[in-house]
RNA sequence: UCCCCUGUAGCUCAGCUGGCAGAGCAAGUGGCUGUUAACCACUGGGUCCGGUGUUCGAACCACCGCGGGGGAGCCA
């Protein structure tokens, strides 16, 4: 099939009135005496371009009975030549020799109207939301940084590993946990007798994965460098604008890296995606920096320049305790850093993304590499202005007494981490790792608020529809 | 799961101390102008989230339920 030309190539044609096809929906129309303007958007950009019906053309019965029905959410074919404009505005336009109107949008049922609406309202049509300037923007947002994460990985000797996305292991450790059952629960129910889960199709209690990360442990010790990136699963009944209960994540892998390592990746990382959606979305970044979230685009140049910013845990607890700021939450060496505490951090001691590491082990996984002091855990958090944590990651513990102790003393079951175990019994080595929420990179990079509103169709706590 | 706010026209909201249901935008019609968040005039448009109660009288007060938003915790 020969494509068309898309309405972002057509804008960066030089117009020479030479004959172009448009296909798209239509955002507003126009009427003059003069002549009919028609905003049409394909979604290949944020612009729309301008098709002109002439007078002259508006007077023939077809066309003007075309017309009538030529209204906001249409789609339309129209032909003409492609002209610079006379007006203000834009720099090309289409002068109109022909138009069909290939499916009808009535004005009195279609929701989307010509004018601004709430997000929230969006949300509830989230079907159609996509042919918004904002969802369009964070739909092509989303698109480019999923490329640029292959690309990164790609382009540094890393391969790409399909971890399961269902698992029997209930030991993932990294949150509550979706059943998957082919078991008739409703007859179960009735019948009142115990669940037979040596009946269940895997013939054992299956779950959504919550973490890729144990799996990919396994490739990181023959592949070296390994990554994943796919839907993950939390069952937390939690309602925030930050948490999905299906979201997509990154987890990066390297064998024989350090904590140092590990930082120096995830900061390169953050900086490439941020560069690349400054120069490969620069128009739909333009947008969210006008219209959703000011000054975006500054502290996105800023990110993607500056070095990160490094401290201990225990340094932040310090930078808190001597802050005189008054928190909700008494902050102490032991205590987890709570929201407010992560937001002073980024937002008034940095102002700007900070890597927090070394933080104690009782509040960390039992993965993480125990460090010399007894204390503390190889551990690393990426935190950044307006909402917090974006990558948690570490250097695993690769000594098979320490994990196991670990293991023994948080109460895990043992048994459940043969495998796992099994990478520390042979040819074991250093490595490190981070899982970056791409939903939550997302928000910081197009100044969206809600993690609903970065992902197409949201699912949460009560809410699947779609 | 907990706390707070909120639900009125297609959308965003106002509605005072309980006393006739309102505005802007959108839509329709007409006018005007190479228009561009178009402009001007007119018109149509309501289960005031649902239920129960208090009252002469409830959008407004009380209780129950449902929906939406924000915050906290969990985390990415």
């Amino acid at each position: 099939m020969a494509l068309l030309p898309t309405v972002k190539q057509l804008l960066a044609m030089e117009p020479e009135g030479q004959d172009v096809t448009v296909r798209g929906w239509v955002r507003t129309k126009r009427e003059t005496k003069q002549s009919v303007f028609i905003e049409i958007n394909d979604g290949s950009c944020l612009s729309n371009i301008q098709a002109v019906v002439d007078a002259l053309l508006v007077k023939e019965e077809a066309v003007k009975n075309t017309l009538l029905r030529v209204s906001t959410g249409a789609s339309v074919e129209v032909h003409g030549a492609l002209v610079p404009s006379p007006a203000k505005g834009q720099k090309a336009e289409v002068s109109v020799r022909t138009i069909e109107l290939i499916g009808e949008a009535p004005a009195d049922r279609y929701p989307l109207q010509k004018k601004a609406h709430s997000l929230e309202f969006l949300r509830e049509l989230a079907h159609l939301r996509v042919r918004t300037n904002t969802f369009g923007a964070v739909a092509r947002v989303r698109n480019a940084m999923a490329f640029a994460i292959h690309r990164f990985f790609q382009e540094r000797g890393f391969y790409y590993v399909h971890t399961p996305i269902i698992t029997t292991s209930d030991a993932e450790g990294a949150g509550a946990m979706f059943q998957v059952t082919t078991l008739d629960l409703e007859a179960l129910a009735k019948s009142g007798g115990p669940v037979e889960y040596d009946k269940d199709f895997f013939g054992k209690k299956a779950y959504l994965t919550v973490s890729g990360q144990l799996n990919v442990e396994t490739y990181c010790q023959a592949l070296s460098r390994v990554y994943t990136f796919g839907p993950t699963f939390r069952a937390e009944n939690s309602n925030t604008t930050r948490h999905l209960a299906e979201f997509w994540m990154i987890e990066p892998e390297v064998a024989f890296a350090g904590l140092a390592d590990n930082i120096a990746l995830a900061t390169e990382f953050i900086q490439f995606l941020v560069s690349t959606a400054l120069t490969d979305c620069a128009e739909d970044i333009a947008f969210f920096d006008q219209r959703i979230q000011p000054g975006l685009r500054e502290s996105l140049e800023k990110v993607a320049q500056t070095p990160f910013t490094h401290m201990t845990y225990t340094d932040a607890i310090r930078e808190l305790e001597t802050s005189h700021a008054e928190f909700e939450f008494k902050p102490y060496w032991g205590c987890d850093l709570q929201s407010e505490h992560e937001k002073f951090i980024t937002e008034k001691v940095v102002r700007g993304p900070v890597v927090v590491t070394d933080y104690p082990k009782e509040i960390k996984a039992f993965y993480m590499k125990q460090n010399s002091d007894g204390k503390t855990v190889a551990a690393m958090d990426v935190l950044v202005p307006r909402f917090g944590e974006i990558i948690g990651g570490s250097e695993r513990e690769w000594r098979l007494e320490l994990l196991e102790k670990r293991i023994e003393e948080l109460g895990l079951a043992k048994e459940a981490y043969g495998w796992y175990l099994d990478l520390r019994r042979f040819g074991s080595t250093p490595h490190s790792g981070f899982g970056l929420g791409f939903e939550r990179l997302l928000m910081f990079v197009t100044g969206m608020s809600n993690i609903r509103d970065v992902i197409p169709y949201p699912r949460a706590a009560r809410q699947a529809e779609f």
